[in-house]
DNA sequence: GCACTTTGGGACATCGATGTCCCACAACGA
DNA sequence: TCGTTGTGGGACATCGATGTCCCAAAGTGC
């Protein structure tokens, strides 16, 4: 609930390029060493241990930040509004610009340190559930399978397009329309 | 082009049981040490060295392995006969049993081994690359996306029905369902 | 039963990642 | 300017994973 607060703000800065620079790193390899980490950022290796003792409480740190920043754009989305097929399309573009978040979240690396976090990330996307559910109320999207479903869909879909742009196989535009239309297509009702 | 030819029968026997628990533990598990590896594989780390040297030598043939049970998969699907959805309907179920292997080639690790065998995966999966254009052209599939995406979607679609069945989360049977409803949804043309 | 093959496990060296400690130096604020 | 705060890098100990070697024991086929 409180990270940016208090210290001496060339502290905050410091956490936030070591954070920065490893969500980036993480994303696309999530066994790099500290020492690659701390040349991410830019930063010496005692520096980094000075803020993360452990490679765990880094890690931590960097599943606790995914989470807030994906909390922030979820609530942005504002999911209750409009139809479900337009916000959808609101948490879908959302989810791709947020790409090594969710890389760093899809990556099962996290399950190994801490369980706990598990949970959160259930409450954070608890909105775009509601979604789901009150999509397939309207008839708007697929009753035929569980909204659980429709939600691991949307992710799995995000992560491929983003897979895709990392691996130079699509640009941003066509992954984006791409995860768009697939998922429009394959949760909507008949 | 060969692996279970000649060589004593025993050492056969032995290479399979290694592979086979490499495959079962990597496929959960991607960072397991070798000794993990020996002990599901019931065979002392000194003997698994004995069959692979390096611990690349037995990512390699994990890999080889793999991509050779896709092979056979995706030959027996024969999908060239029948409707594209039919035939995608196999092709999904057969993906689906293959469970391990997919978990083994979809988790990144093998970027890290051996570059030249993603080429290999391109190949093996080529019927079925061959299926989605066929499905394309028939008016079957989606032609607002290129065969490649529909590709990326069907492999990312199964994993996540693996991946929640590993959870306890579904059913095998109920993952099974969901994958083929959203499939068949998410790329089927208008 | 005998010779050959295969195996298991221990002993050992090595290597990279991690974590700790310390100290000189730079940056910053009153 | 001076004291406080933050930083970088080196030295070091530790740990787990890896790889090598060897030898006694079990397994296999003739």
């Amino acid at each position: 609930m409180s990270s940016t607060t208090k210290e001496s703000g060339s502290r905050n800065r410091t956490r936030r390029a070591i954070l920065d620079a490893a969500i980036t790193l993480l994303a696309t390899r999530p066994q790099a060493s500290l020492a690659e980490v701390a040349e991410a950022a830019e930063v010496g290796r005692s520096t980094l241990h000075r803020y993360f003792p452990e490679r765990t409480d880094l890690l931590s740190a960097v599943v606790e930040d995914s989470l807030a920043q994906l909390t922030v754009a979820v609530t942005t989305a504002e999911l209750h509004r409009g139809t479900p097929a337009e916000a959808l399309r609101r948490i879908t573009h959302a989810y791709f610009e947020l790409s090594p978040v969710l890389l760093v979240l899809f990556g099962e690396h996290l399950i190994d340190t801490r369980k706990d976090l598990i949970g959160d990330l259930d409450e954070v996307d608890a909105p775009v559930f509601e979604l789901l559910e009150r999509g397939q109320r309207e008839g708007f999207f697929d009753n035929g399978v569980s909204a659980e479903w429709l939600n691991r869909v949307l992710w799995a879909v995000v992560y491929t397009g983003i897979a895709a742009c990392a691996e130079g196989a699509m640009t941003r535009h066509a992954a984006l329309e791409s995860i768009s239309r697939t998922l429009e297509r394959g949760t909507r009702a008949e």
